[in-house]
DNA sequence: TTGTATGCGTTATCAT
DNA sequence: ATGATAACGCATACAA
């Protein structure tokens, strides 16, 4: 037995079985083949613990059954939810998973593209910064939370009703002086809804309402500010607060909590992502909840059967509320 | 122009650079080749918006500039924060990451670690709960947290000295009464030292301490039933606990608030891992720090330079207190 | 039903 | 220095 230290081949296994390579081949790809071919292939393929060499099928059949992933990070708890759902997701369609994060980062998310192209993944699944990706149009792509136009189909919550929702909540809860708080880029994505859905549900309902909205790497010290500059005699001129992410919000909560502010007595806070503490205990804050697997499995599905008719261009799931401790009830 | 839809290859751009295969794969690989040559294959390649096929790139070479990493899953924050690092560090040796996610569960880590050779990665990086894994012996591994013999190396952070730490620290707080608190597998995976070098450093100190270990899958409530256990006239038996993670630390925090104790005025707790808040916020409560870049370096390290003599067998990385909020300072 | 031969896109070994 | 050609491991069309 020559046995090398390189991995066993097909052709290792027809040896080893006396078959001939293509019957090796049906045995691995489940195609029918006589009784006792099969058994002593299947046989030798044990013996040799033989393994198919993905590069040269995905090179013969030009599919590699893996998809890439990019998002900004995975250390934000929305964005490790959502790959991890994914993840499951392409788990089951039996599909790997390339991951690259780009950390906000335009040119990085333009060399990941072209990185991926090259790997010949099947497809890319992509929450984008660059407004301007270009990628080839043999790979199929679906974007979360940017739209880029027809071409790329996107998917994402229904930003513009959660932000509704949040002002209904609030004002169900009793609060009647609101106020939208907001960090991140100036981009036209998705999320800017939540804005415009805040806004207009406080018109419709004639609230009174004021915005706070900084650009991305100013310091977090200006909601501080603001804050303080909205206190009067101890006392917030707000009763509700809506904040774009989870995350702003439990800032803010500490901001106020600070400030010897009472949360939710004083002011109730909601937030927006559904996020949890470690990943699986309770919420950080009352929240709008994004439905990450329902995303995720519309990502999966949009990418690996776009060629079945045109794929809707815009994806919108729905969103619901979520108490987590900073709204009364 | 023969412009069929599908991805340019070297012949094509060969064929529209004049120039023959051989030449143009120099020129992609950076060997010299002569100027005006050089020049004509590079405008083909822009013109065409050719990319390296890696399948046959890896088939022809037998390396895939690609690593496996399989943890359990990523909402976990420490498993997020360590594959966002080994992500960093491969990405800078220009190596791409396939990800896997176990759930903890032994059958599945088999099967991704066949996948994964199947996938011919340059080797697989894995924090496993599968005590006879079993990986051919051509693929690189290196494992996180468990030590499986002296083929396999292991990075894990310091965990005895970990334990010791912690209570060194109840201790200067002046804790006298100490508990120590974990669930978990009842494999032997070198977080269990956390609880060695606790108890080493409270014999070593004379001071009092007790063990609360359940196995994975009890219900948390028998933490809190053992708390209940140990308040007499509204005052814990223990001034100290230690936590084998920041998340049971957690939840540890709120039964004893829900009881009526504080923290950590009445009781100070010390977690294990040290991660924070959306990932970038403060820590969850005050911890002993594992040094998650210094392990995923050494990993990535590991895997990709195993060749050059033999890797040590078992790295042991320092960790450090940090505060977070249940100890007093 | 089984075996043989060709080619996927690339690298590398040859002559030229 | 450059151009033709043979593998890499597999799937598949075709011949037996």
């Amino acid at each position: 037995m020559a046995d090398t230290n390189s991995p066993p081949t097909m052709k290792d296994v027809a040896r080893e079985a006396g078959v001939a390579l293509g019957t090796v081949s049906k045995v691995i790809n489940g195609i029918p083949v006589g009784e006792s071919y099969r058994v002593r292939v299947e046989e030798a393929v044990a013996k040799l613990n033989y393994r198919v060499n993905s590069y040269a099928k995905g090179l013969k059949t030009n599919k590699t059954s893996t998809v890439a992933v990019m998002v900004p990070n995975l250390v934000s708890p929305f964005f490790a939810m959502l790959v991890n759902s994914i993840y499951r997701e392409l788990s089951n369609r039996k599909h790997r998973m390339l991951l690259f994060a780009t950390d906000f980062d335009p040119t990085q998310e333009q060399e990941y593209v072209i990185l991926a192209e090259q790997q010949k993944v099947d497809g890319i699944i992509c929450l984008s910064y660059n407004p301007e990706l270009k990628v080839a149009e043999s790979v199929p792509v679906v974007s979360i939370d940017r739209y880029f136009g027809g071409q790329i189909p996107c998917v994402s919550s229904d930003n513009f009703g959660g932000g509704r929702i949040a002002v209904e909540k609030l004002y169900e809860n009793g609060c009647r002086n609101l106020a939208f708080m907001r960090i991140g880029s100036k981009l036209t994505n998705e999320p800017n809804k939540r804005k415009e859905g805040f806004i207009s549900a406080c018109e419709m309902r004639n609230i009174p309402y004021t915005l706070k909205i900084v650009d991305d790497g100013t310091p977090y010290s200006a909601f501080e500010e603001f804050l303080q500059e909205h206190v009067n005699d101890g006392r917030l001129d707000f009763d509700g607060i809506f904040c774009v992410t989870d995350s702003l919000a439990c800032r803010i909560a500490g901001y106020l909590r600070g400030m010897g502010i009472r949360v939710p007595e004083d002011v109730q806070i909601i937030g927006f992502d559904g996020v949890r503490r470690f990943g699986d205990q309770e919420y950080f804050c009352s929240t709008i909840v994004q439905p990450v697997d329902e995303m995720a499995r519309t990502c999966v599905e949009v990418i690996l059967e776009r060629d079945m008719g045109r794929s809707p261009s815009l994806v919108c799931l729905p969103v619901e509320y979520a108490y987590g401790g900073t709204t009364r009830s």
